[in-house]
RNA sequence: GCCCGGGUGGCGGAACUGGCAAACGCGCACGACUCAAAAUCGUGUGCCGCAAGGCUUGUGGGUUCGACUCCCACCCCGGGCACCA
């Protein structure tokens, strides 16, 4: 009798020895390479969140799998280290953000090398080392080399409890994502980086990645790129002319208003001619107070004030028209000025109600027709042009471009995507390689002095300022290396900077003459399996694509995108379905449950769940089922005798569906069929070492402790991690007797057992006479047979 | 409002290309072991019915010999975007 399963010992035991073989180090194999990332962690001060679990542990099962059968594959962990929480706590406790940083890893770390993941230490990587954000650096300057940096006064979303500005893909619904406070509005000067310049190939380089659609959805609805017009307004009596962007230049005749920003430019330039000075100027003052969000969500009602005095020149039909400063129009897209057409558009034609403006029908979805349907609200549909002078009849489709001809306007294509701000007051991150001489001008540190040193000598209290204007260490330097009156930025970079270029690092992390040598770089990029979280669908993704086709552009690389396949692990709830949060108190964490079951139930158990992609609510009683599963695979080493005769049907196919299921990262069913498997070597008398060797080393990928454990009980040499993983046999797949479901009207009223393979007669026959059926079709007409043979047999009365 | 994703036993979930709905697991019931309990193992388990049989994949309709799967309409849940001209 073998002594019992005892996870705790067997895993501290080939923790230790793997460790020191280095057991995991990317090894050279015959096969071809593959690159498996997880989406790095942040190291939190709590510590690793069993929905980390879920996803490494896919891509370990993945990586482990890809060995098996192998390949050459790259599988590193790394830190993303730079960040607010520490530097919160800093403020709090006075303790340095690089002390409390270094200790979470080691807690990190620590967590993970307990749950068996095979990641190649030696590349482990951490954002916050200077030899890393030299890159970071290095990264910054090509950007700013090649105008893609620049430095700009903008009206930023600010937020007043991070004390920071924020980029508007970190805007959620008005509120800073991080904490939630109501982003207001600043006038400041900060480092944007120009990803506008990609928008195009950010859009149509989606067509070549193996992504869930939805994510692909996403990055194109946030990209948001419409086709369209320019034209141009003149404004009567005056140099001035107002273009206005539209993808609706078929209803050009129905424009009956005009509308500008707050923000817009013009406004100032036609001050002169405007007799509502005071008026317009207290709106606009009202307007910019504003939060975006009091803009945008609180109150759809409209509101504006006419520009009275101007008039603009309807291009089309030459008539004058109101202007009108309104908030409804953003002055970030297009030209920050619209046309309105209240017949045609939901929100002119509500402000055209409230200032009672005319609405004029110039679509119309029947033609020729005397009159057309009365509108009860904005016809934003199709049609036929009407009262649109020598278009009229016209399909809109056509329109739209016959009609931007004739008044001299141009095609063009628009966006949603603005510039990434980057610059982030706070101390925490990668300081921005920048200093400025004596008048202001900004400078690229020389790539010599990289990296740029975070200061040590700051207080962590905000004061509204970057705590690195504080440094004495860091205008020292400045001055010591540029001269007297130069200064430094003391601005630090979004940590968003720092992990959009992480995987290059991986291939190569401890080269100081390049973020990474080319020859690596195109041996093992791009990433061809990607898993993390789907809440990084905007940010991290589109940024990481950014950095990618910058280098492509600049010739540092191949490719232009870095993750050719990515899969989400979703999200893992709590007992209840609810959220896990801290202070619900309902958070699950890994080393409880490893303590409790061990590491290779844990592992089991997360992937037993449910898909990978959708949500899955905890259930610590569930645990129980995997970890029985794990006894019985242990108990089995009892059963083995050397040679049996049994037809291993049930291992053949088990070694197909396992195989087949890891590579569509389908898990829950794969383990499902190692049970199957492991039920069916378990009710028989004796099983053959074969058989049970084979099982063990479908099981491997999944748990790593509990196979090595007994493939070195059962006398097999070296690691069971490095040998092949199983072929099946064709002709074993097959069971040897096929059970043939029989049909009445589509009701199953018996089961045939019949060689596989029979022929279709053959089935009719013994379907018709089988006794069970008979009393089902006695007395009625037959009217069809439907025979597919092994499957079925339809007997439609 | 718009765009995705999803509704299957008491629960988590399976189901190839339209072919025996509910694999695998949890829970539950009964049994074995035990002085007893836990653990473990075995058997059973969609619902109604003593049975024969009937019913069942959110709801209603359709296509088909046959629908969880395809089509139409609707309801509910989850996620994303949200005055983007």
């Amino acid at each position: 009798m073998e002594e019992k399963y005892n996870p705790k010992h067997i895993e501290e035991k080939w923790q230790k020895i793997w460790e020191e073989q280095r057991i995991n180090a990317t090894q050279k194999r015959q096969g071809s390479k593959l690159y498996v990332l997880d989406m790095f962690p942040y190291p939190s001060g709590s510590g690793l969140h069993v929905g980390h679990v879920e996803g490494y542990t896919a891509t370990d099962i993945y990586s482990r799998f890809k060995r098996m059968k192998g390949c050459n594959v790259l599988h590193p962990m790394g830190w993303d280290a730079f960040g607010l929480p520490a530097e919160n706590y800093a403020i709090k406790t006075g303790i340095h953000p690089r002390e409390t940083t270094e200790e979470a890893i080691k807690t990190f770390r620590r967590q993970i090398k307990r749950l068996g993941f095979s990641y190649d230490w030696d590349r482990e990587i951490g954002t916050h080392t200077p030899e890393y954000y030299k890159w970071t650096q290095w990264f910054f300057l090509l950007l700013y080399k090649n105008g893609l940096a620049y430095k700009a006064k903008a009206n930023v979303n600010w937020c007043s409890s991070c004390q920071t500005v924020l980029a508007n893909e970190q805007v959620v619904q008005g509120a800073c994502e991080r904490c939630g406070t109501k982003v207001s509005q600043k006038d400041l000067d900060q480092w944007f980086f120009k990803i506008t310049d990609f928008s195009n190939e950010l859009v149509d380089d989606l067509k070549e990645v193996d992504w869930p659609e939805s994510t692909v959805l996403n990055q194109r609805n946030w990209i948001g790129r419409s086709a369209g017009a320019v034209l141009k307004f003149k404004i009567r009596n005056s140099k001035f002319e107002i273009p206005v962007f539209t993808t609706r230049a078929d209803t050009l005749f129905g424009a009956t208003y005009m509308v500008v920003a707050p923000e817009h430019e013009l406004i100032s330039n036609l001050k002169p001619q405007i007799t509502n000075w005071e008026e317009v100027e207290k709106y606009i003052a009202k307007s910019r107070e504003k939060t975006e969000l009091e803009r945008t969500t609180e109150t759809k009602e409209k509101t504006g004030v006419e520009l009275k005095g101007i008039k603009a020149i309807n291009p089309g039909n030459k008539e004058e028209i109101p202007v009108f400063v309104a908030d409804y129009v953003l002055a970030h897209y297009g030209t920050g000025a619209i046309m309105a057409v209240p017949a045609h558009d939901q929100r002119d034609w509500e402000f055209a109600q409230k200032f009672g403006l005319p609405i004029r029908q110039v679509i119309c979805d029947r033609y020729p027709e005397p009159t057309c349907p009365i509108l009860k609200e904005a016809y934003t549909g199709f049609g036929y042009l009407v009262g649109s002078g020598q278009f009229d009849g016209i399909k809109s489709g056509e329109a739209k471009q016959k009609i931007t001809e004739f008044v001299g306007g141009e095609m063009k294509i628009t966006t949603k995507l603005r510039d990434w701000l980057i610059s982030r007051q706070r101390y925490w991150g990668a300081p921005i390689p920048i200093v400025y001489d004596p008048k202001g001008n900004p400078h690229a540190i020389p790539e010599e002095h990289l990296p740029w040193l975070l200061p040590t000598d700051v207080e962590f209290k905000p004061t509204g300022t970057s705590p690195l204007a504080q440094s004495k260490e860091l205008f020292l330097r400045v001055e010591h290396i540029f001269g007297k009156g130069w200064t430094p930025e003391v601005d630090t970079m979004d940590t968003f900077v720092c992990s959009s270029w992480y995987y290059f690092r991986f291939v190569d992390p401890r080269n100081n003459k390049e973020f990474a040598s080319k020859e690596l770089i195109e041996k093992l990029l791009p990433v061809d399996l990607y898993v993390g979280g789907a809440e990084h669908t905007v940010l991290h993704l589109m940024y990481a694509r950014f950095f990618t086709k910058v280098l492509h552009r600049f010739g540092y690389i191949s490719f232009n995108e870095p993750f050719l396949r990515l899969r989400h692990q979703g999200m893992i709830q709590a007992e209840d379905g609810r959220k896990m949060s801290k202070s619900l108190g309902n958070v699950v964490n890994p080393d409880t449950i490893v303590e409790q079951f061990g590491a290779d139930s844990l592992r089991l158990y997360e992937m037993f769940m449910g898909p990978l992609a959708e949500a899955k609510a905890w259930n610590t009683q569930n645990i129980a089922g995997v970890r029985r599963f794990l006894e019985r695979a242990w108990r089995l080493q009892n059963k083995i005798v050397k040679e049996g005769s049994h037809k291993e049907t049930v291992l053949h196919q088990s070694i197909k569906k396992v195989g087949e299921d890891i590579e569509e990262l389908k898990l829950n069913t794969a383990i499902s069929q190692l049970m199957v498997c492991a039920n069916d070597l378990d009710s028989r008398e004796s099983v053959s070492k074969e058989a049970y060797k084979t099982f063990l080393l479908l099981l491997a990928p999944f748990c790593p402790f509990i196979t090595e454990e007994i493939w070195e009980r059962i006398g097999e040499g070296g690691s069971i991690h490095n040998q092949l993983f199983p072929t099946y046999k064709e002709e074993l797949l097959l069971e040897s007797v096929a059970r043939v479901p029989v049909q009445v009207s589509g009701k199953v009223r018996a089961v045939l057992e019949v060689s596989p393979g029979t022929a279709k007669e053959k089935l009719r026959d013994l379907a018709l006479r089988h006794e069970k059926v008979a009393k089902w079709i006695h007395g009625k007409e037959i009217k069809d047979v439907v025979v597919i043979p092994d499957r079925l047999v339809n007997i439609v009365v």
